[in-house]
DNA sequence: ACGCTCACG
DNA sequence: GACGTACGTGAGCGTA
């Protein structure tokens, strides 16, 4: 090939490859390579950016050289002059990593030179180039609109911002910066960067920058003049802060002299060699992208394999499950080994053995770890050795085990490095143990809520479950191991040698469903789902469930006492009735007195034979007999006593102080949370009497608690997906939704509106949310069946939108199998072609589901956002209920948290989903949780 | 282990 | 035309 000289007429373009990736990775959804689940949604973009821009190159300002320009490294001469620069820049996003060297394959794939060198910053290079290009007398063209290069244009240099798809030259700089580029760096230094962290001249902006170089001429004669500046602050400012604005100007004044190991003539544009970038693109998968290319190359298109994932992976069942390939760890020489091995892979599968199932107070019992199926250890570190009745033994730790803390201190590294994916199952569990210990488990892939984004409404998430329909595997059982009843011991009590089997092959068969998953959540569609609601969730959730919340032990135990008292009493009531005493809390019992004994009417039996004794039941009765008022009286004492006042106390954390529950991620099919152990989510306050335990639930001395609730957010979201305008109008205007539904429905004014008409529209609002029957409104409404159907009939046909999201939702449930929130997220249905009463249940829940699960996304959304949006407030979030978040804030930083706090709720849908309705957030506060809602 | 009842959104 | 029915949870208790 004959080489032409760089010079006059010559056209050299220079992409900033930083730039590109970064737009990509940020256009595109979390794509995944569908045979083995790289992450390549970067790439994909950045090919695409490249092809359209070769494609775009035509004309007369076509380039006759061009380059793709990388940073290389982080740490550049920049950072000898000042350790601070660049300091503030958030970590590269784990699923970028891998991507950034297939960047460069992929421009290489182009036919397109792709330079970077150890030391220098991509726009060091670009200003060489670009200076290199000027003196030969040739133009040059640099792609990007980072405002750094601006100091290079003029004299034959451009600037162009792909995005906006504009051309900057002098006058354009002129705008941005107020000066011409020759003093554009002069203009930096006095204004400074954050993002860089460049410091220049506190209070200084880039308009006063400006003023001031257009008024002294450059920042050396600014400096050396200062004091003639009038405006006292900036005089000051200017005298005081000399050095560090001459040191912002070193930091922002690019090198453009540089010693390059290539000539301009290197850069020539070249054809693209089919032979090289078709395997490359089909190597991606980028199947669209493949077949465009290869049409306008008039080439033959390369076959992708569509590789199926999941059973017919045939890698994975030719490995099958033998315990005895497992692996003893007993000492450093063997983790190390491990250790090192997981370094070559990068990712691991990891669980813990502990001595209970409350992740607050289990003890750690020994650690496995799986790289690939079929090859996993055990690590044994406090199991106790088998000591029989002697009460001394019970300290005495079995043999084969390395020293607890010589294993953490060598696994904390791995654990904690950035570039290993830990994967686990039920990951919130594993790293709540280890952050005990002082080790942050990250980066981590969870296949329980893997399964969750992709079989929510089908089944379980346990790795029993997984493990049978996955890998056509049963699981060692634990209860063999641990005994049940009387005869029931923790894990540490297990001998070393049946412990490894079982814990070890844990981690292969988490390590297994892993690599089955993978794939799988990208064919499914709900990568976006997993990455953005399901996985950062967890060391949200880690961070709330350690914190716990402080609950009083005096004033439950007072209420507890209370409560005894008036319950003793209504039982001296109810036996004087009755004639003789009874056990009140069994319904069975009651049953039999209040239909049999004493002969009341409306009793009617349940599928197992029993009077149905229920608070709607006794309710009824209340009008006929003093019996049932006084039992339903009792039942909410005892109610209140039993699961409350008293079972509360018992959840105190010892260490704490504090009671901290655990949420399940994937407890329910519509993405709410559930809580447990104890349940959080279902403290009393509908009732005075209960509403009184939240009192119990107090801030610390010096804080407050701030409760955030979103305000009617279903029957928003409702009026958003339904597409009702007269909904969406009344939320609009801030109307009383129950009262305007009310007034549509029954045509009453509004002003005079009365609180039982109010209180029906109310309920058949919920209803609607629920998938509304006749038989339920009624009963939940205490009328007609009649009435309340023609209730319903009115409303739809009100708000006509109703019926049609209806039909549409079972329409769409029927012939998927599942129905979706505004996310993506799926719930399944697989009830919803059955016969018989299921088909209504599953009807009804594929009806409400999408609104319910929009809203849970909402939430997860929100608390996904918190921890970076508040971390410079002093406060704590510390409980989640569904449409409401409670936090403990420093007294002074109550109003920071509640601005912070509530700007993320209420624009957690942005920007994926758009609503049509805004979403609102009412704020409370106080000492304990009853002041603060 | 299971159903009933009832606490919450 | 009949059949059952509001959606989603977790916990304590009685009873098998």
């Amino acid at each position: 090939m004959s080489e032409t000289q760089f010079g006059t007429g010559c056209h050299l373009h220079l992409i900033d490859g930083s730039a590109f990736i970064f737009r990509a990775y940020h256009a595109l959804p979390p794509l995944t390579r569908k045979s083995d689940g790289l992450p390549i949604g970067a790439v994909a973009g950045f090919c695409n950016m490249l092809h359209r821009y070769v494609e775009g190159n035509t004309g007369p300002d076509a380039p006759t050289h061009v380059a793709v320009i990388f940073d290389k490294g982080s740490h550049t001469f920049r950072n000898d002059m000042y350790d601070q620069y660049k300091a503030n820049r958030e970590a590269m996003p784990e699923d970028l990593r891998p991507q950034m060297p297939l960047t460069r394959e992929a421009t290489k794939a182009f036919n397109i030179a792709c330079e970077e060198i150890e030391g220098f910053e991509a726009d060091d290079i670009i200003a060489t180039l670009a200076v290199q290009a000027r003196k030969a007398g040739g133009k040059c063209t640099i792609i990007s609109s980072d405002k750094d290069l601006m100091q290079l244009v003029g004299d034959g240099v451009v600037m162009h911002d792909a995005m906006k798809n504009k051309h900057i030259d002098r006058e354009g700089v002129f705008e941005k910066f107020g000066v011409y580029p020759e003093r554009v760096v002069d203009v930096q230094a006095l204004a400074g960067d954050s993002v860089d962290n460049v410091p220049g001249a506190p209070g200084i902006g880039i308009k006063t920058a400006a003023l001031l170089i257009n008024e002294y001429g450059d920042l050396d004669a600014l400096l050396e003049r200062a004091g003639e500046i009038k405006q006292p602050k900036r005089r000051e400012t200017l005298i005081n802060h000399a050095d560090q604005i001459r040191l912002s100007r070193d930091l922002v004044k690019l090198d453009d002299a540089m010693d390059l190991p290539f000539r301009l003539e290197d850069l020539e544009v070249l054809d693209p060699d089919p032979e090289v970038l078709m395997p490359f693109l089909a190597e991606m998968e980028f199947r669209t992208l493949t077949k465009r290319i290869a049409a306008q190359l008039n080439v033959e298109e390369p076959v992708i394999e569509d590789k199926a994932p999941a059973s017919d992976v045939p890698a994975l069942e030719a490995v099958p499950f033998d315990q005895a390939t497992y692996e003893h760890v007993s000492d450093a020489a063997a983790l190390q080994t491990w250790i090192d091995l997981i370094y070559t892979r990068g990712y691991v599968a990891v669980d813990t053995e502990t001595t209970g199932l409350n992740d607050m107070t289990a003890d750690l019992v020994g650690v496995s770890l799986c790289v690939e199926a079929g090859h996993a250890c055990y690590i044994p570190l406090s199991h106790k050795a088998a000591g029989g009745d002697d009460l001394f033994s019970d300290d005495t730790l079995a043999d084969g085990q390395m020293p607890f803390d010589q294993c953490l201190k060598m696994l904390k590294p791995m654990l904690e490095d950035p570039s290993i994916l830990k994967i686990g199952q039920n990951m919130k569990y594993d790293a709540k143990i280890l952050a005990r210990l002082n080790i942050d488990v990250a980066p981590i892939d969870d296949t329980m809520l893997m399964s969750y984004a992709m079989h929510a409404g089908l089944h379980g998430h346990g790795m029993d479950t997984l493990s049978e329909r996955y890998l056509g595997h049963t699981p060692i059982p634990i209860k063999p191991l641990l005994g049940s009843g009387k005869s029931a011991r923790t894990f540490d009590a297990v001998p070393v040698a049946e412990a490894v089997p079982y814990a070890a092959e844990d981690a292969d068969i988490t390590l297994r469903l892993w690599q089955v998953f993978k794939p799988l959540l990208h064919q499914s569609q709900v990568t976006r789902v997993y990455e953005t609601m399901e996985r950062p969730l967890v060391p949200v959730l880690t961070g709330m469930e350690r914190s716990g919340i402080k609950v009083d032990r005096d004033t439950l135990s007072r209420m507890s006492n209370a409560f005894s008292q008036k319950m003793a009493g209504l039982e001296d009531e109810i036996y004087e009735i009755v004639g003789r005493k009874f056990n009140v809390g069994s319904p069975a019992q009651l049953g039999e007195i209040l239909f049999d004994e004493m002969g009341l009417e409306g009793g009617k039996k349940g599928k197992t034979g029993k009077y149905s004794t229920g608070a709607d039941v006794l309710e009824d009765l209340a009008t006929e007999h003093e019996l049932p008022r006084r039992v339903l009286d009792w039942r909410s004492l005892s109610k209140l006593k039993s699961t409350y006042t008293d079972a509360l106390q018992t959840h105190i954390n010892a260490e704490t102080g504090r009671v901290h529950t655990s949420y399940s991620i994937t407890g329910a099919s519509t993405g709410r949370l559930s809580s447990n152990d104890p349940n959080l989510q279902n403290i009393p306050i509908r009732s005075e009497e209960g509403r009184r335990i939240r009192e119990a639930f107090v801030a610390e001395q010096g804080k407050t608690l701030v409760a955030l609730d979103y305000s009617q957010i279903e029957l928003r979201i409702l009026a958003h997906i339904a597409n009702i305008p007269a909904l969406k109008q009344a939320f609009a205007d801030g109307h009383d939704i129950h009262a305007m539904t009310a007034s549509e429905m029954f045509d009453v004014p509004l002003d005079e509106m009365t609180p039982d008409i109010r209180r029906q529209a109310k309920a058949i609002n919920f209803g609607v949310i629920y998938g509304i029957s006749g038989f339920g409104l009624a009963r939940n409404l205490r009328i007609p069946r009649s009435e309340a159907q023609g209730f319903i009939d009115r409303y739809f046909e009100r708000f006509p939108g109703i019926r049609t999201y209806m039909d549409d939702t079972k329409t769409f449930a029927k012939e998927h199998g599942y129905v979706q929130t505004l996310f993506g997220r799926k719930i399944h249905t697989p009830n919803i072609g059955a016969k018989g009463p299921q088909a209504g249940f599953a009807s009804r829940a594929a009806i409400n589901a999408p609104i319910q699960g929009t809203a849970a996304d909402v939430i997860r959304r929100a608390m996904i956002r918190m921890p970076s949006a508040i971390k410079n407030i002093p406060a704590q979030m510390l409980l989640q209920v569904h449409d409401e978040l409670l936090f403990e804030v420093e007294d002074s930083a109550v109003d920071d948290l509640i601005g912070a706090a509530k700007d993320v709720m209420e624009n957690a849908n942005e920007p994926i989903v758009k609503l049509d309705v805004k979403l609102t957030v009412d704020a409370g506060q106080g000492n304990n949780w009853a002041e603060a809602h």
